[in-house]
DNA sequence: CCAATAAACGACTTTTTTGTCGTTTATTGG
DNA sequence: CCAATAAACGACAAAAAAGTCGTTTATTGG
């Protein structure tokens, strides 16, 4: 469904916005524990989402990565277009570059409903809603 | 959402469908510039599933694939499932190897929609139900 | 039997994705 | 100012996915 990349990226910033809400920054090496994800990796896949300014970042002592305000209203949808593009929201899923309405590929339609349901869905979920559960452990972001 | 392969094996078979519909059987050259494929990758996708028993061929002239009444009542789930595996239908979105209902990640069942969504999409295609509009060319499987 | 045809098969190459490493730059607190 | 800290950055390495190539095997029709 989505890249390893955009998974990774989707769990880092559900956590930063937790950490955000209670008010702290969080570093990488606290973020690649919290969600078991290679350090180095997930240090490139932040600078990027940095770079599309959907995180914002300190370096130095007291440094770490964090979400203003505005950020905290960030979508899943948002996360996701700016690792992956649009290409899940758009794209054919039979993999046809000029596929739409007026030459539409055989499950053209149908899959149509599929993507829209998950951008609905990826739209709604706005990172910082997530907090509340992870807090109460009802919720998870690691795989042990 | 699907690898190429899969993407390539699907349009192959609703391709392979139609022709069997038709009484025909098809060959690897004929099916790779139907659905604008490369020939030789086709060929060892098709060797997959035929394999896997969902698609039948013979060799030398007159040769080719096709299918015979049961496999022409296989879902485009059977193809995912024979490429894919199973992963778009059961795996986390988040990427998370335990995420389950006593653990679940934060989107678990928001995405278990979707997923189900997919998956009954899917169970519910029979590859030889797009022989008709093809035929009439209201759908396409190439792109140009 | 033979030549042509077409799938089967294995080995290989290329490209993309994923992941790693070392260095640089900015910031802080003492 | 300085040592420690942490993100930024670029280059590289490994693994997976996508795609290619040449040869072999089976089948057909003449």
């Amino acid at each position: 469904m989505f890249s390893k990349t955009c998974e990774y990226g989707i769990r880092a910033m559900i956590f930063i916005a937790q950490k955000s809400n209670a008010g702290n920054r969080t570093g990488i090496k606290e973020i690649a524990k919290a969600i078991d994800a290679p350090e180095h990796f997930i240090g490139k896949i932040l600078l990027g989402l940095s770079r599309a300014g959907i995180v914002k970042s300190f370096k130095g002592p007291t440094g770490g990565f964090f979400l203003d305000d505005d950020l905290k209203q960030c979508s899943l949808a948002d996360i996701v277009k700016a690792i992956d593009g649009d290409k899940i929201f758009l794209g054919c899923g039979l993999g046809l570059k000029n596929c739409n309405e007026k030459k539409p590929c055989p499950i053209h339609y149908e899959f149509k409903k599929i993507r829209d349901g998950i951008y609905d869905m990826l739209q709604n979920a706005r990172v910082s809603e997530f907090s509340a559960n992870l807090e109460k452990h009802l919720t998870f972001l690691n795989r042990k």
